[in-house]
DNA sequence: CTTGAACCTCCAGTCGCTAGAGATTGTACG
DNA sequence: CGTACAATCTCTAGCGACTGGAGGTTCAAG
């Protein structure tokens, strides 16, 4: 029995103290023994499951797979493929991630090579944000249909934001 | 005057009509003329504004950079370094994001390559999770302090989330 | 004039925390 | 033993950027 409290624990595992109570009220890590006065004591089996934790959250796991893993890893001698399939699907998401963002990186690098850093109304950047056909990128078009967008070039005029104006009705 | 209704819009921007009416609520796109029953109607400035708005979002910039960039972006004959800044202060922010994802993504890889695939009390993924230092990347090291943290090793042992135990009071 | 799709407002929920208010407890020092 | 004060407690709200629903109203076609 280490009978840590909280605080305690949170400097061994680097996780905050709030985000503890936070774990503990999402029922991911149980909730310890209390003193007469109700404050929370933890024992070492805390300290490595908060650790666990602390881990798969550092390697971008939800909560919700996390939570899975610990309940695989309370059974050692099942087939360990179920926790490896959670690996594997976040492995995914993490490399569809990492090739979004370096359309975005391509994207953001060709649109500040492009500027001349010269007046806002022949900026670059301002040019292909109003219209996204000047775009090198594919983003946004995996939704098909809506054929035959906009096609509006030069001026880029907005309805700039004034104070609220007062609704006038219409027709 | 288009004279657009909200769904309209949606349609043309490919931007979800309950988004417009946020984006409206703080701010981001003005509010528009309503009719005597004091439903939307919208312009093609507002098309273009929000055509605008959207495209940032794709490229990942925030509501609050948006909303700088579209007040830059009213001021043409001003010089564009600020919108420029905005831009390379958000690649930086994507760079970073992916060299961190990129670290996450070969330790990912390890851990499934690792695998035996046999039995949880052997998994290489549940082993490293339950123990940091198993882990070939170098995330959570960066706040110092804290030296020589666990060192258990072999069984993984946490406490078992069971029904909400009666918080027995100790000492 | 009737129908029904589209619109309205308001509110709650998402995810993983984080921060605060205001009250209580633990502990170290004198 | 008394006191001070740090740490803990519960509860609530907020973040960002939406998304969905309930319950009521309006528009436009037939
Ligand atoms: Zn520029
Ligand atoms: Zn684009
Ligand atoms: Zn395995
Ligand atoms: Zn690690």
């Amino acid at each position: 029995m280490t009978d840590l409290s909280i605080g305690e624990l949170s400097r061994r595992t680097a996780v905050k103290v709030p985000t503890i109570r936070y774990y503990e009220q999402i029922g991911l890590l149980p909730a310890p023994p209390r003193t007469e006065g109700r404050q929370r004591r933890y024992g070492s089996d805390h300290v490595a499951r908060l650790g666990f934790i602390r881990h798969a959250r550092e390697l971008g796991f939800e909560v919700e797979a996390i939570r899975e893993l610990l309940s695989l890893s309370a059974a050692p001698e099942r087939p360990c493929e179920p926790a490896d399939r959670i690996v594997l699907r976040h492995l995914e998401g993490v490399e569809r991630r990492i090739a979004q963002l370096e359309l975005l990186r391509s994207e953001l690098r060709h649109m500040l090579d492009d500027c001349r850093h010269g007046q806002v109304g022949e900026c670059r950047i301002i040019q292909v944000l109003a219209d996204h056909d000047l775009c090198r990128h594919e983003h946004g078009r995996m939704e098909s249909g809506a054929p035959a967008r906009h096609a509006r070039r030069g001026s880029t005029r907005f309805p700039v934001m004034a104070g609220p104006d007062p609704a006038i009705p219409i027709r």
